[in-house]
Formats: C-alpha cells, sequence, structure tokens
DNA sequence: TTTTGTAGTTGCATTATGCAACCACATGCG
DNA sequence: CGCATGTGGTTGCATAATGCAACTACAAAA
C-alpha cells in the first residue's frame, strides 16, 4: 500500500496506519519506548537492513513521530527521540503488548511484563471505557460519522 | 518482512505484529467491529484488491482472529466473524483511534467518534494505569525481561 | 597508520502488492 | 430453459517494496 495524501481517508484508524502501519515502524517505537535511540542499535536489536531502517527512521522523522537530536553522552552523533506525538502512541504499544501476551504464549511460558518503575507492579489491563467509567464492549459501542455530531 | 515463526520472537509486542503487522489486516478488523462481515463488502469498503483480501482474511482465518461461519441472513454464502481472540483486538483499535483523532485532523477538522451506544456519549481516553489506578507515562514504566519474574 | 565504530548508500535479487481479466456457482427473470 | 447478475474468489503479469551484501565516509582509538 502506497502512502494516502493524509486528508484522503477519512477513518482516524486508516490515518493512523498510514503513518505507522508498516512492518517495522511499530517496532522501532517500541524500542524507542525501551530506550533505544542510536541508529546502530534500533539496527542491532531489530536486525532490520540497514536501508530499511533509514528508510523508516526518515520517515517516522518526517511524520513528527521521532526527532534527531544531539546525543546525550560525549558522542558527536545524533540520536532518534520520541516527540510528544510519539509519546501519545504509549497505549497503542501497551494494548498490542497485552493482546500478544494473551494469544501467543503457551500457559507456563514466560515472556516480559510491563510493570511501574515505582512499586515494580504490572501494569493493568488497558480498557476502553464509558464516559461514566463502565467496562465497554465492542457491540456496546458504535462509531458516529461526523455529519452526525452536533 | 517474512513472517518468523511464532516461537522465535521474545516480545509481545514483536508477536502480536507478526500477525497483524501488515497493511490491510488491521483495517479488515476495524471494519469487522463496525459490523463487516462478507467478502465483498470489506472489498468495497476498503477498496484492497481481491486477490490481497483472500490472503488477508485466509491468515486471519488461520490466526483465529477471524472466524468464517454461515450467513446469517437467508444467503448460500459464509461470514467473517471476530472470535474471542479477534475481539480482545478492541483496546488497540481504539488507541489507534484515538491517536488518529490528536493527530492527523487540522483543528475544525470533523472525523467519525466511537460512542458508547448507550448514552451516544464519546467513550473515554485509553490510559494506562500502574495497579493502583494512577496514571502512569511511558518514563514511569519499565519492562521486565521474563528471567527477572518470581 | 591501520583498525574499529557509527551511520549510512548502492546495486541487485527476491518478494509482495496492485490491477485487470477470468472463472465457478447460485439465484432471479423472461 | 437461456441469459444476466451477484458473490467469492483465482490467475497472470507489471510494478513496488524489501532483504542482503558490499561499499563509502567520517571520527576516534591503538
Amino acid at each position: 500500500m502506497q502512502r494516502t495524501s493524509l486528508t484522503k481517508n477519512p477513518c482516524p484508524v486508516a490515518r493512523a496506519l498510514d503513518s505507522i502501519g508498516d512492518w517495522w515502524s511499530l517496532l522501532i517505537i517500541r524500542d524507542a519506548f525501551d530506550g533505544v535511540r542510536r541508529f546502530g542499535d534500533f539496527q542491532r536489536s531489530l536486525g532490520v537492513a540497514k536501508n530499511i531502517l533509514t528508510a523508516r527512521l526518515r520517515r517516522l522523522v518526517a511524520d513528527g513521530i521521532l526527532a534527531l537530536e544531539a546525543s546525550s553522552d560525549g558522542t558527536p552523533y545524533q540520536e532518534y527521540v520520541l516527540t510528544a506525538k510519539g509519546e501519545d502512541l504509549f497505549p497503542v504499544i501497551v494494548a498490542l503488548r497485552q493482546w500478544g501476551e494473551a494469544h501467543f504464549y503457551r500457559k507456563n511460558e514466560r515472556h516480559s511484563v510491563l510493570v511501574d518503575r515505582h512499586d515494580n507492579k504490572r501494569v493493568q489491563k488497558i480498557q476502553v471505557l464509558s464516559s461514566n467509567g463502565k467496562l465497554l464492549s465492542p457491540s456496546e459501542t458504535l462509531v458516529k460519522k461526523p455529519s452526525a455530531l452536533e
């Protein structure tokens, strides 16, 4: 799928996927959340070809999800860091992680978990809640078209 | 990226993306949440080539995210419906939707919204919460490796 | 000065995707 | 019956994306 011009796709999900919906982008962002910042570290962590990584990083920067800044340690290189827009993907990554944990491991098979730094306890399961705080199942929700907005 | 054999990738995010990380799968699943069930309806809704759709639907079925069942109306065709595993992707889709809403629309540009069927009000913003219910930023969390589990 | 490390680029082979045409089966209609 | 239409695909072929390995450029270290 080639990129659609931003204003074409009416659906927010489609627009989001247009930006991060390829094989590597979300893994790069996951690594970024885990503190990876350098080209070579992404490359080693992901095992992706360098030309592909170059293209993906450039696009993530162009889309305002990552930004290039001078390295924090003394080295003369640059680092890729998450912007505010990139940080807003946190719930997406966590939701994906939890879905992966729930459905892609055999019983008793170990996997990494996301914990609160303060108390080392696992984070809560991500939920879709109504305005008054009740848990919503997919069938209890509805996508309202913009024309129907008041 | 070719599919990795399931047990290769240690990270839950990677395993999840291995299954639904391509261009079309999440859009198919979004449509499925919106009630689309038939091959032709997916095809018209997404504008995807039929051979690609065939491949994606088959894979989603093989992965246990969609299931084929006899049509609910009288017609002799089959329908693709979300399994429990597929329904568990709800928070992922909603998180993606909310990120798209927040970052891919100009001010005053209208978009569809997800509402509670009961009261027609928008669902809450998805959040990552600690075990005691506090909102967590990415930097307040940490991925703990399985070997570090007790 | 040679080696090592970082961050790429380039060329080429392989793979995936997109498009249009075709196909098989069933139903509806005259 | 005979033919059009709708559904759910398959097939062939062109184009685009990806993967791999080799190569480059620059800086620092030995």
